[in-house]
DNA sequence: TTGTATGCAAAGCGTTTGCAGTGAT
DNA sequence: ATCACTGCAAACGCTTTGCATACAA
């Protein structure tokens, strides 16, 4: 990481500015309003030097493809929204979970996603409004 | 599903005696020693139809690609080597997590993957003896 | 015989990379 | 003026699909 572009600060404001993990596809979308000609293959470059730098944390999440959110959040997890696809952050964490890995395993890490409905999205019961993004493309779904 | 192939017979064997969640290209490995000629479309076309129809689970780690192993087991969560890749089965759970979902958020499933070393390979402080499998090609680490 | 299943190759999708031109310093 | 960065298009790895053939029933 050595010049400030134009594209890098639109990125970087793009995932600044969103309040959840972004897709590349998504990052593209919003960072092209700031700068027209982007393209993707800047948006993936950019987003993979800027994890390297620190600035950036990718975030996995099972059958998905890989989002994007600012780094420095301390341990958290993942939200996944079953009706809109979003993806939101969890500030609480189940604890240690190392008691549940077989004898003669150990564990280091973890990673945990929840799903269900966001609270823009109707819950089963008592349904509200309507979500305020479409379904994203994505792959696979879950069980 | 409708007719008994050689290839299906062999895909679900290959399954089936794998103790772990198998890629697709694990499945045409294990497969191909009993059908050489089997190819990679096939593997995947039968994955999918034994999925749909029951027999299989897909397996969906963060940044990984999909696994698949015999369905039928209840609810139960997976293990990553950090050293040789494979996943294990664990047969536990940490119960209930609504508790952690944001308020607004209603939570109706979870995915957990813990991280660590598996019996075969060596934990960080009493290392015993080499893995028994290579590293797959893709890594990802998590937080 | 009949039509599903197979094998091969081409196509898709998300991501990466080569290359020549652009622009920040 | 340099040289990192960008845009475009080709290349990639994994998965899916089209099509003619093979084989289970």
């Amino acid at each position: 990481m050595e010049r400030n572009t134009r594209q890098r600060a639109a990125i970087r404001d793009a995932i600044a500015q969103a309040e959840r993990p972004l897709l590349p596809q998504e990052v593209l979308d919003a960072a092209q309003q700031q700068v027209p000609g982007l393209g993707i293959a800047t948006v993936y470059r950019n987003l993979k030097a800027l994890v390297a730098d620190g600035e950036l944390n990718p975030v996995m999440l099972p059958g998905e493809n890989p989002r994007f959110e600012l780094a420095g959040h301390q341990h958290h997890h993942h939200f996944q929204c079953l009706q809109c696809q979003r993806v939101f952050d969890v500030h609480a964490c189940p604890g240690d979970l190392s008691r549940l890995a077989p004898p003669g395993f150990s564990v280091e890490a973890h990673d945990l996603t929840l799903y269900g409905r966001c609270k823009d999205c109707a819950p089963p019961a008592s349904r509200r409004r309507a979500p305020k993004a479409a379904p994203h493309k994505h792959a696979h779904t879950h069980d």
